[in-house]
DNA sequence: CGTATTAGCTAATACGCATTAGCAACCCCA
DNA sequence: TGGGGTTGCTAATGCGTATTAGCTAATACG
């Protein structure tokens, strides 16, 4: 049952045991399933196999098949939930089909410096998830199988979200609530993702004629940590909004509670959409209204598409479906406060820091 | 600079390049620094494989030098964000001595069957967080090299905090406070970190001279809706407690979510303890107060252990010193109410559910 | 000048597996 | 009985690297 041995089984120990050749037996447990091997001994291998615990080296066949049955996944940050759930989506999948994942993030690193370790394990393709994979430098992903995530491209497969329907639902629902003095909050960035989010915001603004002034767009990174500071900003502008959509939930809960730290009523002087819907966002008191993004289908489904590319299938770079977003509809977003005249009505609820 | 082949460059391409054999160039590129190498060719060697884009293959790496430069990790829940960080912790040590980590938590698993892949992937070593190791099967590890993280073991080394003073300084804090009238919310698990957090809260409860009604110990999951349905309950019941020790900072949200959804006014009415202080805890409103659990160091530490025993380094197995936990007092905690005449106290803001 | 000694390199081998060419035995049918 | 086909197996080879034994040439020494 067990082996006692400190050195691995290898395919030669079963050999022996079974009395066939090495050969036999990396036909019987690896190769093509309807291999040419007489049914008897197929089973007197398998079970020569089975009672010395035989368990297949993988860096070896690996070594042989020129591939390492190993992904990379490339995410900003981990500890950002929404990521996380990528990473887990794409790991599910991954690990039915045989394939380990690494994961990493470039908080401590750059995108490149960690392709370079990825490469450096042969493994045999990447998912590339809010890194900017386009502004990557050339070679970083030269044999490489690659699929990016919430980035369309014409270079690589991918998978994404709709991101801008995520910005207009955001903008049609603090409209269809009554907001007019609405604010942004997202990071400076050439991440696709959330440019989309921006875009489908202000687009859904201007379709319903509103204009929103500068200093109710704030970049700020988008952490909660981010969140704060960018509604520390709001909040001390001389003109308050009375909605706020944040480019994420991490920015929206560091806005969230700047704003309650404020003595701002959320909702009912301040409405606050976020984007993602992590599951934080329904623990932080008042729950948050969000966007929700299917993360862990997005990661699953990259991880197929780099798969399938894998199993040597082509695979189209042409743009896929967009996965749906949906509105969640929490406690963070109310009516409009009643618009007074303008912008004295600030301040109701003190606004010091 | 680059190389267009599709294939990837080999000792052997450099050797051609460099004029010299393929043993040599593995000489200078990995072997001993202090090989017997000419400086000149060591020269010649260097640039060529410079020139090609040479990047020595890990697998073959690994396949002769019968070890794989990677670890694997094993904590229950990765969105848990006290695992995740262990998880970063290690991974940051491990990549700088050249080792991969593959994380993976066990919520669709099982930890037997995680480590069963992880032995397929011929991992040099784990690091087991969380998912009571001492309880697995005894073939689950043979073979491996192991650290386990807050659990003492004499079969292998572990780095641990101090668990039971968290549970400690949870209590005094608490009975500091004034609190008398204290419950538990944690785990029925065999996991010991959150043994000895409810051993340390109860010792220290009764060198305090406390002793707590049987409703009041809440055995649920560690998670958000874990602590969510274990306050459900303690507001339910016929007196309740005016303070709350949750195992961690999770269960501790889920209670405090619970408690404001009920309309009970924390920390006046209720003070809620949680554990780990994890981002979160400062995030919500009120602000968790908890017990600060030193995640990334502990995993950094384990990471440490468990590579300097890949080493060849003979490593103890006896208990290192307990990572010092410490309280963070925020806004969940405050002085008991008033007294009043015993349990009728209950029920001030409406206990509906 | 002959012999040790050393420096500097290479040929050969192994790691564990997958894969292919090919051998031997057997079958079928004429 | 013999030729072609098929079945079942094995020997041999290679994947990319690390490592060791050993070779050659140079240097040191008596």
């Amino acid at each position: 049952m067990t082996n006692p041995s400190p050195r691995p089984v290898t395919t030669h120990d079963v050999a022996r045991r079974a009395g066939v050749s090495q050969a036999t037996v990396s036909l019987v447990l690896s190769g093509n399933p309807r291999a040419r091997v007489a049914q008897a001994t197929r089973e007197r291998v398998m079970e020569a196999a089975e009672e010395l615990g035989y368990r297949p080296n993988i860096l070896a066949r690996g070594l042989v098949r020129g591939k390492s049955y190993a992904i990379g996944v490339v995410v900003p940050d981990l500890t950002n939930p929404f990521f996380l759930d990528v990473v887990t989506g794409a790991q599910r999948v991954a690990a039915e089909a045989g394939y380990a994942v690494l994961p990493g993030d470039t908080r401590e690193s750059t995108p490149s410096r960690h392709l370079e370790a990825l490469r450096a394990r042969q493994v045999d393709g990447v998912i590339i998830d809010g890194v900017g994979a386009a502004a990557l430098p050339h070679d970083a992903l030269s044999e490489l199988k690659v699929v990016v995530v919430d980035e369309p491209s014409e270079r690589w497969p991918g998978v994404a979200s709709d991101a801008l329907a995520a910005g207009r639902l955001a903008a049609e629902h603090l409209v269809g609530l009554g907001h007019r003095r609405l604010a942004f909050v997202g990071p400076a960035t050439d991440v696709h993702g959330f440019r989309m989010r921006e875009r489908g915001f202000f687009q859904a603004l201007r379709a319903a004629g509103i204009a929103l002034p500068h200093p109710w767009l704030v970049r700020t990174p988008p952490t909660v940590s981010g969140g704060l500071a960018a509604m520390k900003t709001l909040l001390a502008s001389p003109s308050r909004p009375t909605a706020v959509f944040c480019a994420n939930d991490l920015i929206a809960m560091g806005a969230l509670k700047a704003a309650l730290k404020a003595g701002v009523d959320v909702p009912r002087e301040l409405s606050i959409v976020g984007c993602d819907d992590i599951e934080m966002a329904s623990v932080v008191t008042p729950e948050l209204t969000t966007i929700a993004v299917p993360a862990r289908e997005l990661g699953a489904r990259a991880a197929r598409l780099l798969l399938r590319q894998l199993e040597g299938q082509e695979v189209s770079v042409k743009p896929t479906r967009l996965l749906p977003v949906r509105l969640v509809r929490r406690a963070t977003t109310a009516v409009a406060p009643a618009e007074g005249t303008g912008d004295r009505e600030q301040g109701t609820a003190g606004n010091n820091g």
